[in-house]
DNA sequence: CGCTACATGTCGTCC
DNA sequence: GGACGACGTGTAGCG
């Protein structure tokens, strides 16, 4: 049986089907009249109302009201659930350490418990991702500019990994930022640090091979404008569109933005388009709902 | 009546009970065997299994795996929901516009339906935000330094709005960048892009003051490293710690950290120290659950 | 476990 | 509606 429910059932008779539903490692619904309190990172409390708790055999648990995607209160994978009766209410908590954190769901009222076994996949293919973006680049750097040759992914930094590293027509250095969707100003900054730092490491074996150089510090020599030509370093903004804020700064830093978009996902697959469903199929009816907004 | 169910309906039921629970405005949750198609700001396709698929009254819908706080796939808020019978499947699919998205849950079978009526607050209060954390420094701007004088929040600059600005006890202006927790690279970016912008402000209406100076250009003038006393700004990241690569980057930019937390909540609430319960109520029972991990 | 950055992030708020 | 930044962000990947 892939769902046991019970309606309005005693706290005992809830705490009974909860313990046996826990061993089970099934996913548990609970619906009812519930306060919640939340310690942990943060604080929260949640005054009385009609809720619906999820406990996931992972230890997730996911308090949502009839509102917003995201739920009211939480705990991440990893937690303990825990259920008992106490003053006569039902209460489920969970927690987990580092952090330390705890969630208290207290009900008054139980509507509703479901217990359900869930099997099959749960792996998503997802398209249109970042790393989708890297691959068309990689498979066509021409994109970037004529002569753009990538010649890391991932390459470190003392500012962090860079996601495309290369060199252009003049070998000179390239950093490349990617982004899946319209970009601000963070990832101006973002572009920035890799930029730096990669000018930094060169600017340091500049000096460490520099015969001429004793001191370390006239590694910046000359006034601050005059980047030599050597160790100028170019950065690339790759991203669909760009904010007028982010551009400002982009073109403050001397850096460059190219507009091109992570690859289309490759078929149309939602079946939007139902006219072509074979249909001596008269029963079929539909029901639609407008959002209350 | 609180909550209606429906075990392994048939799709015509389904159909039936989905659009009366529409029409209520009640949330909905679906679990039964389902394939799942998405398409919009990226895309992606989810194979047969069981699932718990939510509708809610406000447009959102979610569908659950056994794993994971996050939904496997989901709509936002403002979506529309629509619910039909094609090629002996139940269809329900979540629409909506700007950006352009659906989301198209299949099932093959329902093993339940319920529609819960929701009731109560939604309003959570939380503490240990980002705002306490600014609450408790304009209380008390010695938490930053002595002589430390806020004088405004949320400033407007080139680059945004400052989370608090200020000056020293030398008159000096300063930039505060609070954060609720450990910091890494970007939040110093971030202060930097206010700091920046704060500069170039007074740069510029020290150019426009200045008489000696006919050039713009010449605001610039001296060596780059030879930022007056009076240009210059003060950049100091408020967050309980900073990480390595972090305080390097503060270093570099001769910014500061000060330490501080947000503020604890006032009382323990989570009724984690069970023992004063008050009890001869010896019914009192207990189920536990440690998670698969 | 900590650091770093992505995400169909979501969500509020201000313009 | 876009821009911008906070969030108990969650989550993966790597060291």
């Amino acid at each position: 049986m892939p769902v046991t429910t019970r309606h309005d059932p005693s706290h005992r008779e809830a705490l009974w089907e909860l313990e046996s539903a826990f061993d089970r490692g099934a996913l548990i619904t609970v619906f009812g009249a519930c306060s919640v309190e939340y310690r942990g990172r943060a604080a929260s409390s949640l005054g009385p109302g009609d809720r619906l708790l999820i406990l996931k055999p992972d230890g997730a648990a996911l308090v949502h009201t009839d509102e917003q995607r995201t739920p009211v209160n939480w705990q991440p994978p990893g937690s303990t659930h825990h259920a008992a009766v106490r003053d006569g209410r039902l209460r489920v908590r969970s927690e987990r350490s580092s952090p330390d954190e705890t969630l208290i769901v207290r009900f008054s009222t139980v509507h509703q418990l479901s217990a359900m076994a869930v099997t099959g996949g749960r792996d998503l293919a997802v398209t249109g991702s970042e790393a989708d973006l890297r691959r068309r680049i990689l498979a066509d750097p021409a994109l970037i500019e004529p002569g753009f040759e990538p010649t890391a992914i991932e390459r470190d930094s003392a500012a962090g990994p860079m996601d495309v590293f290369g060199v252009d027509a003049a070998g000179t250095p390239v950093v490349l930022e990617l982004k899946r969707r319209r970009v601000g100003p963070s990832a101006v900054s973002q572009l920035g640090r890799y930029v730096d730092a990669v000018a930094e490491e060169r600017s340091a074996a500049a000096t460490a091979d520099d015969p001429d150089s004793d001191d370390p510090d006239a590694a910046d020599s000359g006034t601050a404008a005059d980047a030599s030509d050597t160790d100028r370093v170019r950065g690339i903004l790759v991203a669909p569109s760009i904010t007028d804020r982010a551009a400002e700064l982009l073109a403050d830093r001397g850096f460059e933005h190219v507009a091109l978009d992570p690859p289309a996902p490759a078929g149309d697959d939602t079946g939007a388009d139902d006219t072509d469903a074979d249909d001596a199929d008269t029963d079929d009816v539909d029901a639609d709902d407008a959002p209350s907004s």
